[in-house]
DNA sequence: TTGTAAGCGTTATCAT
DNA sequence: ATGATAACGCTTACAA
């Protein structure tokens, strides 16, 4: 690491003060335009770099912003994507730490970004979070804080995610639509906010064409796909199987496919099937998948411009909840009736 | 954002001086047992944390590593992770900036990065990265850096990266070794080192089978779906068409498969298809897509490791060169003969 | 218009 | 065993 170039060196060169320096770097209007001239002429050719170090401790503030994940999936590295498009744009660079769904892990991010004096969190949870000290230690600080996605909710920061109980709203809706009359929900962990309400969104449907929640038909099981192939099986070996499923990711609703063909079941014939997130695998697979869109790149971006709004006013946001609408894509696994809808 | 405890602060409470304290916290040996015990005691009690930008500033070490990636895409992304937990456990924080397969944004990238005084940079560049001045910075200001997956040659860094040549190779051979005479390839763009190294595999085995290299087969497009999708209608419809296509990466795969079934034409009888990162998607459409493996969640921890080994060493590694062996994955787009290999 | 000096939080050196 | 002081690179009163 070699020597960098620093106002002092200048200062030094040109026979005159740190401080004058300082100011004619800065465009003071009290530097004689002389002196400003020469100083800006040797920057420019040392190549002076400002130390971004010595500013920050100056003045509490890093240009940075920390951004904590659980994973980087499909969904969640598109929500990166847009984040770090918009903080890029606004000057910001983004430290992304993933908790890779653990508790522990994300407890160390956050001691980490605090620590590097970030100027700000972007934070969705891991799907082990249920406890939210650090959380609050981070809005104790009163550094601010936006959440995202996997959000918590009874917390008094500003949110931004899906309308997640509408996304099981409208894929449970077109299940009976399309005459499915047994249901089934491959959800995923208990307690998870995001599993909740879609399937709060399912139940209220089911509810609403009065038909019965069964609680055998509300699976819970790992945001995975092979967790979900297995529970598939069980749930078409029951003695009245489902006649459609509703998985609330679309890699639970791969491994349901596969269950479903090893039963050797038509879908949608036999069975229909609707996933979440719309990833583009759910047109490639035969039959493609039914899914609901999730505009997850641009939840990210909503979510940066959020964040930013939020750094630069100082009226209190901490109730701002922003809610995206989703959108189904109907594709083979569950269209039954060519025209509807 | 709240006013930090600093050495300060416990040093009055206490009646000592700043340097005491700070001696006392990091257990130095000549401080009086009562004395650190005390301070130590209230370090704990207030919930002292140290300034990290503070000392950075002092010892020119941030304990991060820049990140530098085209993009965010499946095997990026694994690749990242990989990097992440290997780079956490260490005890370092990673930045990681996007160029968005953008020249520009990666310059930017590396001059935020840069201004942000990373400890080392850890870098793949992106598709439109020609020259190399910015790389060169980084190296001439003594920093480590690391590049991986896409790399560049001819540059005195330490690297890692797949075999791609040997990637290219086991496809070709292995189209060959099921029969099939006339193969085309589906390249990136032209210039992007991995895509040439698979494509020189490519010609070699070809070479090595008596083969002749037909310029008309081989096809530069963008690492992309849609373009590989009409480039292979092209092929398709040339006046003796190949039997079989090898593309560069799976989403050119799905691409091409498009248009192959678009054309009525069944793989592997009517034409073969290998892809290339072996995404879980290989496996998940009808006919599944034969892939080449590169391990992509391995690289990425190897690299970390090798840009630890590197910043904790001061043997110059710059000649270093680790080189992943990739597998071949044989699925039913380009099986003909179900026994062989 | 410019320079001096203090301060951001910490550590290292040198006294005591 | 402890304290005073300088230093990291920069900004900003305050003085001149």
């Amino acid at each position: 690491m070699e020597k960098q170039i620093t106002i002092k060196d200048i200062a030094y060169a040109l026979h005159i003060s740190t401080s004058t320096v300082s100011r004619a770097l800065r465009d003071a209007s009290d530097v004689k335009p002389e002196t400003k001239k020469a100083v800006k002429a040797l920057a420019e050719e040392l190549d002076y770099q400002p130390n971004k170090l010595a500013l920050s401790l100056l003045n509490k503030r890093t240009n940075t912003i920390g951004v904590i994940i659980p994973n980087l999936d499909y969904v969640l590295a598109a929500m990166v994507k847009g984040i770090d498009e918009v903080a890029l744009e606004a000057g910001y660079t983004v430290m992304v730490c993933q908790s890779d769904e653990s508790f522990g892990r994300e407890i160390v991010n956050t001691k980490r970004l605090l620590d590097s004096f970030v100027d700000g969190f972007i934070v969705s949870v891991s799907s082990e979070t249920k406890v939210f000290e650090h959380i609050k230690k981070i809005q104790n600080r009163k550094i601010p804080l936006v959440l995202f996605d996997r959000i918590i909710q009874n917390l008094n920061v500003p949110k931004i995610h899906l309308d997640n109980i509408e996304g099981g709203r409208i894929a449970t809706q077109h299940l009976i639509d399309q005459g499915y009359k047994k249901i089934a929900i491959l959800a995923g962990p208990e307690n998870m906010g995001i599993s909740n309400d879609r399937m709060e969104g399912y139940m209220q449907v089911l509810k609403e064409n009065k038909i019965r929640v069964d609680k055998n038909l509300i699976i819970y099981c790992d945001f995975n796909q092979d967790y979900a192939r297995e529970a598939t099986k069980e749930l078409l070996s029951m003695k009245y199987p489902p006649d459609a499923i509703f998985t609330i990711s679309d890699r639970m609703a791969i491994g349901a496919m596969q269950a479903i063909k090893e039963r050797g079941l038509k879908m949608p014939k036999d069975i229909g099937l609707v996933g979440f997130n719309n990833e583009p695998v759910t047109s490639l697979v035969t039959p493609s998948i039914s899914s609901v869109e999730m505009y997850a790149y641009d939840i990210g971006k909503a979510t940066a411009k959020l964040f930013l709004e939020m750094l630069h006013s100082d009226v209190d946001m901490s109730n701002e909840e922003i809610i995206i609408k989703p959108k189904l894509f109907v594709r083979e696994s569950s269209q039954r009736t060519p025209t509807r809808k």
